[in-house]
RNA sequence: GGAGAGGUUCCCGAGUGGUCAAAGGGAACAGACUGUAAAUCUGUCGGCAGCGCCUUCGGAGGUUCAAAUCCUCCCCUCUCCA
């Protein structure tokens, strides 16, 4: 298995550029290798973007190799420009630490921390030490002003402005490589790709200080077609913790994606052998709804276990039908093991209470309690353009909610094509 | 510190005394078409007990019958100079 991982990262298009191609295959050869990742505690959830980090780590720990998840505690203080048009807003140490708890529980479901095979380091061990005159002695010394002004990741700041601390930032990630490397003998930092100034900055430093070839890799970034940040929703952000995304939602926002990016999306995120990978995204017409399927269900069994995934799935064939109901389409993905029964509904519900309908409920507040809409006006516009139903019956206009609208205490409400709700009727 | 530019509804961006809840674009939402896709077309897109009222144009005051538009003070951003 450990044969190639780096060719096998490059043939699922898992990295878009490195410093050495050769020089890394060669090292990956030789496992146990430690290499190192960083996240952000800026949420204390990770979403759908870190999740080709994730994937990345888990390839190369099943190699053998030893992944090291840094924190950016230290330079989430900082905030980093790379790629960003304006200025972060700070965190306050006690978030960070908080959200630092969060995230370290999701990874703890991806990679395996036993053994010391993985590990999860806030870089505030070492950065929140710093003294100020010596980092600038030591560090500072060894990076040209001249030449970080002309780093890609600056020239879009370099424009709308760029504080003096966030300019910093290059030196903070680089010093983080520097001690990586130094305590934990780590030569390998991988990040997005515009992570590349960053990490590049690092092995330079490695380079100078303690005279040892370091490496750096950057994974693709990923976008829609029409050239938005992947993994962004009406909602907002999909996120792993299904407390912000739920399973269902989650499952749906795989199975919704354009077709055009189905086998990129296959072979990022699941670990599905290349040639099924390549038959599944070849799949025509209907039939690609298939390969559409797998992958949601593939992504969401990785991230919230096959048991919610297969409950997902199931609730979604129930409301839209099922692609290959027939299993004709072969593949290697436990999706076709799960048998399809009618009943799995796990719609998002609310309770309401009997004396709430003799207080002359109506629909559209009934609407807007489920939070599928947010006011009257937009409720009854949702109303007017037909996208408004209960019981799966379009609604015509507003009206007070009955008791004879319950069949087995029980109501739903649908917006648009997608968005359901359960209501039921407390006695 | 000096000189200039600017902060508008989710985003970009017009608007410089009434006809402005505010052009245009994007996003979003709904409908049609479909394959729970894309593209396209149509409609909607501050709130409300809907042709009227209320809350919005960085913040606080003021002028006026009337202000996003004028005045004062304050906060923030950018550019150039020191």
């Amino acid at each position: 298995m450990s044969a190639n991982v780096y060719q096998t990262l490059v043939e699922r298009g898992l990295i878009y550029q490195s410093t050495d191609a050769e020089g890394l295959q060669e090292l990956l050869q030789k496992p146990p290798q430690t290499f190192y990742i960083g996240f952000d505690p800026t949420a204390d959830s990770l979403h759908v973007g870190s999740l080709i980090p994730i994937i990345v780590m888990m390839h190369l720990q099943q190699a053998g190799h030893r992944p090291i998840a840094i924190l950016g505690g230290g330079t989430a203080m900082v905030g980093d420009p790379s790629g960003k048009t304006e200025m972060r807003q700070m965190l306050t140490p006690e978030k960070i630490i908080e959200n630092g708890k969060g995230i370290a529980g999701q990874l703890a479901r991806f990679l395996d921390f036993s053994d010391n095979k993985c590990r999860l380091i806030n870089n505030a061990d070492w950065l929140s030490e710093l003294k100020y005159v010596d980092f600038l002695r030591d560090i500072g010394r060894h990076f040209s002003v001249n030449r970080m002004l002309t780093a890609e990741s600056y020239k879009q700041r370099l424009e709308s402005g760029l504080s003096f601390i966030e300019f910093n930032y290059m030196l903070l990630q680089a010093y983080d490589f520097h001690v990586l490397c130094k305590e934990e003998n780590c030569r390998i930092q991988m990040g997005g790709q515009d992570q590349w100034g960053n990490i590049v900055a690092g092995i330079d430093l490695i380079r100078r200080t303690q005279s040892l070839e370091a490496y750096g890799v950057t994974f693709p970034l990923l976008t829609t077609s029409n050239g938005e940040k992947f993994g962004k929703t009406a909602g907002g952000a999909v996120w792993l913790a299904k407390e912000r995304t739920s399973v269902l939602d989650f499952y749906q926002f795989w199975r919704n994606c354009e077709d055009s990016e189905i086998g990129k999306l296959l072979s990022f995120f699941t670990f599905l052998p290349l040639p099924e990978v390549k038959y599944l995204s070849g799949l025509q017409g209907n039939e690609i709804n298939r390969a559409k399927e797998i992958l949601a269900y593939e992504v969401t069994a990785l991230v919230h276990g096959h048991k919610a995934a297969a409950t997902a799935y199931q609730t979604a064939v129930s409301r839209f039908g099922c692609a290959d109901p027939e299993l004709k389409i072969e593949t290697s993905s436990a999706i076709c093991k799960i048998t399809l029964q009618k009943s799995a509904a796990d719609l998002p519900s609310l309770d309401i209470d009997k004396s709430e309908i003799s207080a002359g409920l109506t629909l559209v507040d009934l609407f807007i309690n489920t939070g599928l809409t947010k006011s009257k006006g937009q409720t009854r516009r949702l109303i007017e353009q037909g996208g408004a139903y209960l019981n799966e019956e379009r609604l015509k206009k507003d009206r007070p909610l009955t008791t004879e609208d319950f069949s087995d205490n029980k109501i739903i409400l649908r917006a648009g094509k997608k968005r359901y709700f359960e209501v039921l009727l407390k006695t």
